[in-house]
DNA sequence: AGCACCTATGAAATCGTTTTCAGTGTCAAC
DNA sequence: GTTGACACTGAAAACGATTTCATAGGTGCT
């Protein structure tokens, strides 16, 4: 049925050893690595990965863990680290989270069951804590979210700089009841928190903060919530795209202007940002940057056991448009 | 150092055999079954997957091979497939071909190699006729497209009819020169192209189409074109989100105003097109059915592999937004 | 009691590779 | 002419599970 290295052996007329040297490039003679490439192609012959996993104790795989891949900056940041991957050779396997810590719990059970070689991870702040090195039997490199988790190889933005960036901005535009809205699931959420607090007490200004579900439809209600009770805030920054894009329908939706009625910056650089309204004022993630760099220190890592966890932490760049700009005494907001 | 089935067993007193059983949901008596489950317990035992799949011949893996992870229309079915193939026990490979005909046949390769248990695909129009039904020793259903190839399974949109919908309604808003913009690279694009054609013949109208490249570049130089060379057309038809995205992007840069200088519409409601501009007119395709239904092809052929091909061809929607509201003769377009 | 039959169990074979180990043959150096 | 080094090769063990096969013990029926 399947053919083996076994019958290859035998139409080559060397045994399975041999053709196993000449496909995994071992020393073999000139002459029988020709006899071995001509029965491969003769016989159709297909590795059988499960049994080479199983007997080299390799698997050649890794792990990638994030919240959800049709957010698109996991999908960016996913092509980066499957681009880098495949180019060293490595297969990876994707999986959901949806912010939920069991299925952070079951998918990295299953890593270890898969015997991968190494784990990317974007965890929730549930369970960035409990990742003490050592834990599980392959190095993991945390994307994203990393907290104060020391002993951990992490890449992450600089959020708390990135966010007072935003709040400056604004401030500079001359608004002042600025609003922030954060991700409740992760520990980006509350830094880019921290930094929004600390950039707004700069100014003089007191921060009005909530923390929400990190989507597009918590951020909906959040803001439709504040035209139908009056209590709109002059401008308001969202901690990701996809509660971005949440405010931007609920201002649609109760036909208010960007930014006359109130203005909007956020996270994440995603290409409909610049489509919507007058454009979004966004921080850029470097996401390309942060995938290739998790594999760089995923791969650095497993040369080096034992060297000293680093934590690289990239800048984001202030893109601003329309959304933020400044507004004229006429057109001020009046509520 | 890792711990092995015959570590379990030592353990439990009993024997690898039993452990495997009572692992498995074999026939086990309860007070031998309770004794191995303490034993994993205090072990830590974590089956080895490539061990298992090698002896038991069946990989409970499928292979999702799509053409760019990061095009929301594949992000959103992939998510669909997984959340499927997660509940009925299964994993999931997902592959980047970005459309390149060498690259699938890799993929295919690697596929046969970890001898998954069958594929899900939307192969380029390069290589959809290859696929001969027995080629590969698994099961392929194709998605989205699937050309006139009659043994496969697959599951595609009603694409003639879709592109007929838009000429429709664009005719019935009034406008007459209505260009298409279709993809080079699927078989989608051929169809959508030809449902347009016939379309706009049935209107008396002279079709002008143009096949690129289905990337938001491509889209966004050819449209850049007829601005710049003052050939306007009156409205214009995108074949899929990404070229929808590069035609607006154009009409932003040129300070063209939707649908006043130009109309458009196109395919994918994906989230960011109601909030483009006055909210484009798509085609929306039932992205989650797509992802569903292949899973469930795919099952029952591997329940019956010999049952004849099925092919399930879904309706998309048509979703009327401002990008194609009637103008009033003094708007115009006059170019 | 004797027989057939079924269930639970363990010993051993097996899946398809890679890797170890033990050669074999060739060649250069003494 | 012996010796050591070296390059290749094949036989067999090993990887860690599942599955087959044989067996022991019980149960029901005559």
């Amino acid at each position: 049925m399947t053919v083996s290295i076994k019958d290859v052996a035998r139409a080559a007329g060397v045994s399975p050893a041999t053709v196993s040297r000449a496909l995994g490039g071992g020393p073999v003679s000139a002459e029988l690595r020709g006899q071995v490439e001509a029965a491969v192609k003769a016989t159709g012959y297909r590795p059988n990965l499960s049994a080479r996993r199983l007997r080299s104790r390799h698997s050649q795989t890794i792990g990638l863990i994030v919240a959800d891949i049709s957010n698109p900056f996991f999908t960016a940041v996913a092509r980066a680290v499957e681009d880098a991957a495949y180019t060293a050779g490595l297969r990876v396997i994707l999986c959901n989270t949806d912010e939920n810590p069991q299925k952070e719990a079951m998918y990295l059970q299953l890593m270890e069951e898969e015997r991968v070689t190494g784990v990317i991870f974007a965890p929730t702040r549930a369970s960035v804590d409990k990742l003490a090195r050592g834990t599980y039997n392959f190095p993991i490199v945390l994307i994203d979210r990393a907290g104060r988790a020391s002993g951990q190889d992490a890449v992450v933005l600089d959020n708390f700089a990135a966010a007072g960036m935003l709040v400056e901005h604004l401030v500079a535009q001359g608004y002042h009841r600025i609003t922030g809205l954060f991700g409740n699931a992760s520990t980006t959420g509350v830094e880019r928190h921290d930094g929004y607090v600390a950039a707004m007490r700069l100014a003089g200004l007191a921060p009005a903060a909530r923390f929400i579900a990190p989507s597009i439809e918590a951020a909906e209600a959040e803001a439709r919530r504040w035209f139908t009770q009056g209590t709109v805030p002059e401008a308001v920054i969202a901690s990701n795209g996809l509660m971005l894009m949440g405010v931007v329908r609920a201002m649609r939706a109760a036909g208010k202007r960007i930014p006359q009625d109130m203005a909007i910056a956020g996270f994440d650089n995603e290409s409909w940002t610049e489509l919507a309204g007058p454009g979004l004022t966004v921080i850029e993630q470097p996401v390309a940057d942060i995938g290739r760099t998790a594999m760089k220190l995923l791969l650095e890592r497993l040369d080096t056991p034992d060297a000293p966890a680093r934590k690289v932490v990239l800048g984001g760049r202030c893109v601003v448009r329309g959304s933020t700009s400044r507004i004229s005494p006429a057109d001020a907001p009046t509520a």
